[in-house]
DNA sequence: TGAAATGTTGGGGCG
DNA sequence: ACGCCCCAACATTTC
């Protein structure tokens, strides 16, 4: 019988806080050292540091994947700092003979891994990583002219076709522990949770942590997926996942959403326009994903210069209005009441208020992007940037800058009898049923309580947009870095 | 994954 | 019967 390996493997947990379909968890249990998991709360300068909503969330995961990694007789290990020398150094202090890890794509995170693996591996340690966050990782899908694409269509027809039967890693049933633990933080005393005031109490219809995840993808499913292609849009219904902070924290992964879609629409018909609607949001994701390692400074570079020329105006008024949910156009108000309630929005009224910011207010898209990232506890590296400049107008197949969206057709079409305007908007409860998108119409000025007139009339503000964007200097153009 | 302006068509009222 | 106007409905173009 040979001697068990003793040199212990470093399971380092990063964005991807689940058991299940967890490659790097199954390549140290396969290694056959002892586990030592751990997560490290990143200070470094280099890392864009995560946003109250995400530190709500992250503390929470934190306390799920602990519990579950008792189950297995393990534990979970704390640390906080600079991830780039409290990995090396927690090496060395347990003797680590491996360290397990999967894979970032956002700049910051895939300079230091780099950096890392060399440093490590000088100092004999082994360095594995795999793949738990992507169906295609950005590399792996190439154009014909060898760089990343430019439009999604063309991305996700590649993309698509490459996916093919979606493996997984087995769960481990249990977790080898070490002689002797290494010191750990207490999760407490990162003070993730909000405090004075706490503002979080509309957060809890979250269930983070992996068991939620399990449980909020089959919550979708079990609805079928019969159409989600109309029912999406609309903000007053459950027709979307809710899947996007359990995503972003990796508590699922893709593959597993791809499988469960593919089993479920052999059990319950639906038609593929409906099925393929709903994965070519996975499709969006995964575009991002390849965006945003493809242009590492996306998060504040515009990805085309179609702006660059343009003025931003700078009114800290209308934005903390727009924060605030007090632009006096009810869907925009009610999604950005939504968002500070809970952390999240719909997507459709996501594109609504940042239209609304971008063009009504023409007001700078990384203002918005930084109020997203505080906020929302899907808050992505990749998602919420290449979102941001999707609607502006300077992203990849973005929307052009022309196309603005109008508050209040976009709340009569996709909010018809004001149903989502009224849960988030209270003061526009009382108001009759055809005057949810338009208070200002009220005869009785107490219908609408202290609900503020629109801070811009939408058809100045969009001549006024179009104005600014016909006036801009256009810039040399630029090279593809 | 728009909206608004502009153009075209055709039915009906009317002198 | 005919031309004319009005205008809704739809299509196309522009931003």
């Amino acid at each position: 019988m040979t001697s068990p390996i003793q040199a212990p493997a470093i399971l380092w947990f990063r964005r991807d806080l689940r058991l299940c379909d967890n490659p790097a968890l199954t390549q140290a249990v396969m290694g056959g050292r002892p586990v030592i998991p751990v997560f490290v709360l990143d200070t470094a300068d280099a890392v864009r540091p995560i946003g109250a909503a995400s530190r709500w969330w992250l503390e929470k995961s934190l306390h799920a994947l602990a519990r579950d990694l008792a189950r297995l007789g393990s534990r979970l290990i704390l640390r906080r700092g600079d991830a780039a020398r409290i990995i090396p150094d927690l090496a060395a202090e347990v003797g680590a003979g491996a360290i397990h890890w999967n894979r970032l794509y956002d700049a910051p995170a895939v300079d230091r891994d780099a950096q890392l693996k060399t440093r490590l591996r000088a100092c004999g340690v082994e360095v594995d990583s795999g793949n738990a966050a992507l169906l295609n990782e950005p590399w792996a899908v190439t154009s014909g002219s060898g760089g990343g694409y430019q439009v999604f269509g063309a991305y996700w027809r590649a993309a698509r076709a490459r996916i093919g039967d979606v493996g997984s890693c087995p769960t481990p049933r249990g977790l080898r522990a070490p002689d002797a633990w290494p010191a750990s933080d207490r999760l407490a005393d990162w003070r993730l949770h909000p405090r004075a005031p706490d503002s979080s109490e509309g957060f809890s219809v979250w269930s983070p942590g992996e068991a939620g995840a399990l449980a909020a993808l089959e919550r979708f499913l079990a609805g079928g997926l019969d159409g989600y292609g109309r029912t999406r849009d609309i903000p007053s219904l459950e027709g979307v996942s809710r899947l996007s902070p359990h995503l972003h924290w990796g508590e699922i992964g893709p593959r597993q959403v791809w499988r469960a879609v593919q089993a479920r629409a052999h059990l319950q018909p639906c038609r593929d326009s409906d099925a393929d609607a709903f994965l070519a949001e996975l499709g969006w994701r995964e575009f991002n994903h390849h965006l945003a390692y493809h242009r590492p400074e996306m998060a504040t570079r515009d990805v085309r210069p179609t702006l660059e020329g343009l003025v931003w105006r700078r009114d800290p008024a209308a934005f903390s209005a727009w924060t605030r949910g007090r632009t006096g156009y009810p869907i925009v108000d009610a999604g950005m009441r939504q968002l500070w309630a809970t952390g999240w929005m719909h997507n459709r009224v996501r594109m609504i208020v940042a239209s609304f910011l971008v063009k009504d207010l023409l007001i700078d898209w990384r203002e918005g992007e930084a109020w997203f990232w505080d906020t929302l506890v899907d808050a992505d590296p990749a998602n919420n940037p290449a979102s941001w400049q999707w609607v502006a107008g300077c992203g990849a197949d973005a929307a052009p800058f022309f196309r603005i969206f109008n508050p209040t057709l976009q709340g009569e079409r996709f909010d018809p009898d004001g149903a989502y305007v009224r849960k988030w908007v209270p003061e526009l409860r009382g108001l009759p049923g055809g005057l949810a998108h338009t208070p200002w119409r009220a005869k009785d000025p107490r219908l609408s309580g202290d609900y503020p007139d629109p801070i811009v009339d939408h058809g100045q503000a969009r001549a006024r947009a179009l104005a600014a964007h016909a006036a801009q200097k256009r810039p040399p153009p630029r090279l593809h870095p």
